[in-house]
DNA sequence: CCGTGACGTGTTTACGTATTCACATCAAGC
DNA sequence: GCTTGATGTGAATACGTAAACACGTCACGG
């Protein structure tokens, strides 16, 4: 080992020589060094095919004893393209790190970068957006509900950027829109467990304000309704596990208590197991729980929840689509994808 | 409801006029328009200090009333400095979100962006570095063990690139490196377990080739051994929950099963308990359990799981220090932070 | 044999900003 | 009253690349 470590040493050495001698090598310098001008360096990186063979591999030959590597900020400034997309998220959300998990990799292959731009607070949002401003994006991805229709708007119409509302209900109108079809996914989630004996149920929501949380509650409790079942809201006043935790407490237990308690989103949902699990409770045998998204989490053994799964890549797919196929005359595209029911065994009752 | 979209619609037309025109403004047209020159602009974004107080308003003014935004593009161009901050890191993986979640907010503090290189296999990690090396970013957070020593070389001496090897020991001596104290954090471990009156013990390792794993896995079965107990290493094949799950069906059972089980991180820690318990073992009634990195699932009640928390703001707050701050003299600066142990109910024997 | 077009390359300019240099103004000091 | 220095501003340039344009060469067809 100690053997591997010096051979590497000595192969830094004369990359640091070369690494130093080309501190900063131009497209300039390896005209230079190749015998040709810059603008064949430039067509030999951004488009081969209108560079002679022999040219092509002098100039690339030249690059490589040189070090050459094109400057992407050079590039972008004179294109007018970043290759760069941005996304303003909630700094902390298991949800939101799958979604950039997926676009990121997505952006990756087409050989495109993934900007961050989290934010604590809804407080916060603007600061976010004056950096999104001074950055020439190619896209942005607007996600979370907590983002306001005001922050919205400044986002519309900006040259050379496409907004894409990720999740969004809120942004209908406004934005291109690409979102799970969250009031169909409730219906169903709300027809399972009615399926499985129910007559009483709970809706413990995230935060009520949030555009998804309100739909999703509607579609809940409307198809509950038809089938004479009335459904409380509650609200956890978070989308975490421990305001699902918190929230497990304000259940109302002995004859009171529901039959079933449905999570205004996964993580939620996963905190109020467990919450109920601490109260005393079995969950499946004394209530079942529902989620919503889909998250990995939920497929673990120990919760193996009930749960509408997105299909994020397909959203992730959607969005990007929105974001670069120039078929800008189809304005404002509203992208609803439906999700799937995942049944796992927090609503399979008398499973003892 | 409705009201509210067509008063925002309205808003937006006006926005729209302003956009369009503004298509593309820059410090010349605001020059134009406060009738100074575009120095004075440029100085009131970026010195303001040096430019008379009443000029300042005039051109503040101005470069309002055109909806201006310095064009950060050009800034980085010119300035050679992009205030931007890259990240290579394995695509999928709860411990480094949460390193990037630290991350990227305290960059935004400091009015910096994150941008990410994840990759899915090692094999990808070549194609990330020759994305990296474009985008002339000020700083490189290299994470994950399984970027091979190869890759970390061409990263160093780039020039105005400050690459940091985040929790990868194997970086030692190559590039600067902050990591927590894996050795001591699994002897504390350890030492813990030895606590709760163990008699044998098995570590399952996450992949035999991280260097994290090797320094994790000797630090434990050496304190293990001081104590007389032998430690076989078993490995998990991966970082995740599924790993995990899947290895617990490998652990021996009947008399030879281990009284603790240690695991190479928490995923595959959580994944252990949920294989173990599915196998009809209790946890910690038959085994106990412990991880390592202290994620927030780690504390799910549902696992309560005890590990060694890495104190993750310290690590990034020291990353972001080597990358900043100008002390280039102090070469190859190794910051190792001690992590906590943190007891959980899955070393808490005797519970029943 | 000349016109036509395709092809390969060089020259030049523009992208939008930060910074250097020069210049003008004005207050203070001998 | 003229130097000195500070202060505020404008003109000019450079950052590194992409693309428009122009030019030369060569093959082809009439």
């Amino acid at each position: 080992m100690i053997d591997l470590t010096g051979c590497i040493r000595s192969l830094l050495e004369c990359a640091g020589m070369r690494g130093d001698s080309a501190a900063r090598v131009t497209s300039h310098d390896v005209a230079a060094e190749a015998g040709v001008s810059q603008a064949t360096v430039a067509r030999v990186f951004s488009a081969p095919d209108k560079v002679a063979l022999a040219t092509r591999a002098r100039v690339r030959e030249a690059a490589a004893r040189l070090g050459y590597v094109p400057n992407a900020i050079a590039r972008s400034l004179k294109s007018q393209r970043t290759d760069i997309v941005g996304a303003v998220v909630p700094a902390k959300s298991e949800y939101w790190q799958d979604v950039l998990t997926a676009l990121s990799r997505r952006l990756a292959e087409q050989g495109k970068q993934l900007l961050l731009f989290p934010f604590a607070d809804a407080d916060h949002v603007e600061e976010a957006l004056d950096s999104v401003e001074q950055y020439r994006l190619d896209g942005l991805v607007l996600a979370s509900s907590t983002i306001r229709p005001e922050h919205l708007v400044r986002m519309m119409r900006r040259p050379n950027l496409r907004a894409v509302a990720f999740n969004q209900p809120a942004a209908s109108g406004l934005l291109p829109l690409v979102m799970v079809d969250n009031d169909a996914g409730a219906r169903d989630l709300a027809e399972h467990v009615v399926a499985q004996g129910i007559g009483t149920a709970t809706f413990v929501g995230t935060i009520a304000s949030a555009s998804t949380d309100q739909i999703r509650y509607r579609g809940a409790a409307s198809a509950l309704a038809d089938h004479g079942i009335a459904c409380p809201y509650l609200e956890a006043g978070g989308f975490s596990y421990d305001a699902g935790y918190k929230a497990a407490a304000q259940i109302p237990d002995g004859a009171d208590r529901p039959d079933a308690v449905m999570g205004g989103s996964d993580e939620v949902a996963l905190g109020l197991i467990d919450g109920l699990r601490t109260g005393g409770l079995d969950v499946p045998g004394d209530v079942l729980v529902t989620g919503f998204d889909g998250l990995p989490q939920a497929s673990w053994a120990g919760y193996d929840l009930t749960t509408l799964v997105q299909p994020i890549e397909v959203l992730v797919d959607a969005t990007l689509a929105i974001i670069f196929d120039d078929a800008r005359d189809a304005a404002q595209p509203e992208r609803i994808v439906p999700g799937t029911l995942r049944e796992g065994k927090t609503t399979r009752r008398g499973h003892g």
